[in-house]
DNA sequence: CTTTGGATCGTCT
DNA sequence: GACGATCCAAAGG
């Protein structure tokens, strides 16, 4: 959370994440390794980048050490530099916080789909996808809430997101208001 | 602003 | 064969 996405041009202060363990039900890892979330076993530091709903993408921070499988998605950016290119990819919506403002989104936003799955996020190249810290101290601190869009272990508090930021994601946990 | 239903297909059962 | 770690447009208030 607070930490820079850079992809190619586009670059974005990430501002809304959920954490997934692999003894959450609500976690690609729950049921153990398989060939769609095999990245999420892999080296921390990689990319997990998931299809869903039969036309989104997703990314995720692999997190533990190998063979652990947990991992944080990345639920919401507010960007940085590189708003035309994904205006361009987003169809330019009407409304700036659509370009960023979920899971999806961002991703759609940032150019970032199945080919990025399991990239080392402090490579370098064509195909490089870095997450950097600015060294940067939040306006107010981050605040936790129950995550979004799951149906098991909706009781976890493991949504952090940095409050007021106009591109957290409007999916609403339950519980919270 | 909120609610509702459709889109669309890979994955695992 | 059922179901998504989602998004969008349309409709109603």
């Amino acid at each position: 959370l607070d930490k820079l996405l850079v992809v190619g041009p586009c670059r974005g202060r990430i501002v809304e994440v959920e954490a997934y363990e692999p003894d959450d039900p609500a976690s690609h890892a729950y049921r153990g390794p398989s060939r769609r979330n095999r990245s999420m076993f892999g080296p921390p530091g990689h990319l997990y980048v998931y299809f869903t709903y039969g036309m989104h993408w997703c990314a995720n921070v692999v997190c533990g050490p190998v063979g652990h499988g947990s991992a944080v998605l990345l639920r919401a950016v507010s960007p940085v530099a590189g708003a035309q290119v994904m205006a361009e990819r987003r169809g330019h919506p009407a409304r700036a916080v659509d370009l960023t403002n979920g899971p999806a989104k961002l991703c759609q936003a940032f150019g970032i789909d199945g080919q990025l799955d399991g990239v080392d996020l402090a490579g370098r190249g064509p195909r490089a996808v870095e997450l950097r810290d600015e060294g940067r101290t939040p306006f107010e601190p981050a605040r936790r809430s129950t995550r979004i869009g799951i149906s098991a272990g909706t009781e976890k508090p493991w949504r952090w997101y940095l409050p007021g930021d106009p591109y957290v994601s409007p999916g609403r946990p339950s519980g919270e208001r």
